[in-house]
DNA sequence: CAGTGGTCTAGACCACCCT
DNA sequence: GGGTGGTCTAGACCACTGA
């Protein structure tokens, strides 16, 4: 076991740079020239033999290129190359509430009950005041790419009709209720937060993922009549999103990412 | 070796939760209750001993903290608990070109040559047309919490005092100088986008942070004269900043973040 | 120097998917 | 059943920090 991992395969012998990402970087080279969205690479198990390490150690290197998005790894699949992030529209304060454009939400339930304290506290509550909350996904090219709870407490949209039995279709009457009031009111502005947070185990199974799954959070305080009236936390999947304020219209360009170099 | 992992740890063995996610879990708990920003947890080797498992499996857990922002890890010294992530405003268009408020920012180099192929097109520029290239970083506390390059085409901003001497200062003049110009400039909007991404050698060094680091990159268009006047590619740490968005002024609330979960 | 986190190995078993 | 990624182990050495 563990051999003694002094020479460590780039040669120089100047830079102890780690094994895992130098793999990384090889594994780069080859996505970007090589392979194409969609195809699946060899298995772990061959590919670490292929470079001479332990399979620990290549799927070290696989998990940052996951991160990064370029991979996706399904169990009992295979691990195929991921298509280049999506843009995903945020919607300006001037194009109104949420969910009023043309994205494209599935509402997954809806229920009206005490709040937790961290959300209270947000939207400026005593807390265990009683609040709507609506949890939909966001979906785009028929994936879920993202899931949202939002917040309205009852001294904003009073009245909604009360269903007590819990259906689908229920929760969903029930939320198109709230977001109907809440587009009657004028909203004054919004302010946003965006934070890299993992998925818990409810958010990771509406995002199709395993939990510790890595995640842009999306907080959203929506301002009217003098208060903070509705509060949105989305998550989106971090390893196929990209997040897209103010580009009204033109949302594909690809950015100029991290990787950005000088010529030097 | 491998013992058989059968049996692990939850005792319900209803379902087979990973024991690192349940390490994560009880330290989670721990660390809200028991520790404090700062303060030392006990060494890999002790904690893996303590909860019985590898110390594999122990570092799985913690990589986790680590990716939330809960912990820092730091070779030689030990794991500490992180501060909470602190608000970084994001200056709206309203507020004018980057750098104009109050941040402080640290100038790095500044130069003038071809751009890479990926940021002419991103400023809808022939390849490799000469661009202003300015790197600064954004300091916050006393911290360094991000790096940013700033690209303007030449034919935006034409002459800037050419100082042939490669100094420190003569950079600081340089990029002064480009700032200065695209200040008189009146600046129609911009577009932004947020990712996750993870830092190279370059920029994690810039961050002090070690490469792979996870990092939020946040790219502005800004718009001008009709068409894209500059170009920001920012990379700020994920581990310890939340970027806001039109909060002008507040910026010190928790936000509820991907952990908020209803009474039911 | 001793102590810490970072990297690496070789091998094992498990959970899942498809045929 | 046979293949894939996911988890786990026990042990080793390396790189960095600070006394």
């Amino acid at each position: 076991m563990g051999t003694t991992q002094a020479a460590n395969g780039t040669g120089t012998a100047t830079a102890p740079e780690p094994k895992y990402w130098h793999l990384r970087t090889v594994l780069v080279r080859a996505l970007d020239s090589e392979f194409g969205t969609g195809e699946v690479l060899p298995n772990e198990r061959d590919l670490s033999a292929r470079f001479g390490v332990a399979r620990a150690t290549l799927r070290q290197a696989l998990d940052q290129l996951e991160l990064e998005g370029r991979l996706v790894r399904r169990r009992g699949i295979g691990t195929v190359v991921a298509a280049p992030r999506m843009g995903v529209p945020v919607s300006e304060a001037s194009e109104g509430w949420p969910g009023t454009g043309r994205d494209s939400w599935r509402i997954v339930d809806a229920e009206s009950a005490p709040a937790p304290a961290s959300v209270c506290a947000a939207l400026g509550l005593p807390a265990d005041e009683a609040v709507h909350t609506v949890r939909r996904l966001r979906m785009m090219h028929g994936q879920v790419i993202g899931a949202e709870t939002l917040y309205v407490p009852e001294s904003v949209v009073p009245h909604v009709p009360a269903i007590f039995a819990k259906s689908s279709v229920a929760d969903s009457s029930r939320a198109r209720s709230v977001l109907r009031q809440l587009q009657r009111l004028e909203l004054d502005g919004e302010s946003r937060s965006v934070e890299l947070g993992v998925a818990e185990e409810q958010q990771a199974q509406l995002l199709e993922r395993p939990p510790g799954t890595p995640v842009l959070v999306l907080t959203t305080r929506y301002q009217a009549e003098g208060r903070t009236a509705a509060l949105t936390v989305s998550t989106y999947r971090a390893d196929t999103c990209r997040l897209t304020f103010g580009a009204s219209g033109i949302v594909d360009v690809t950015p100029a990412a991290a990787e950005v170099r000088t010529a030097s």
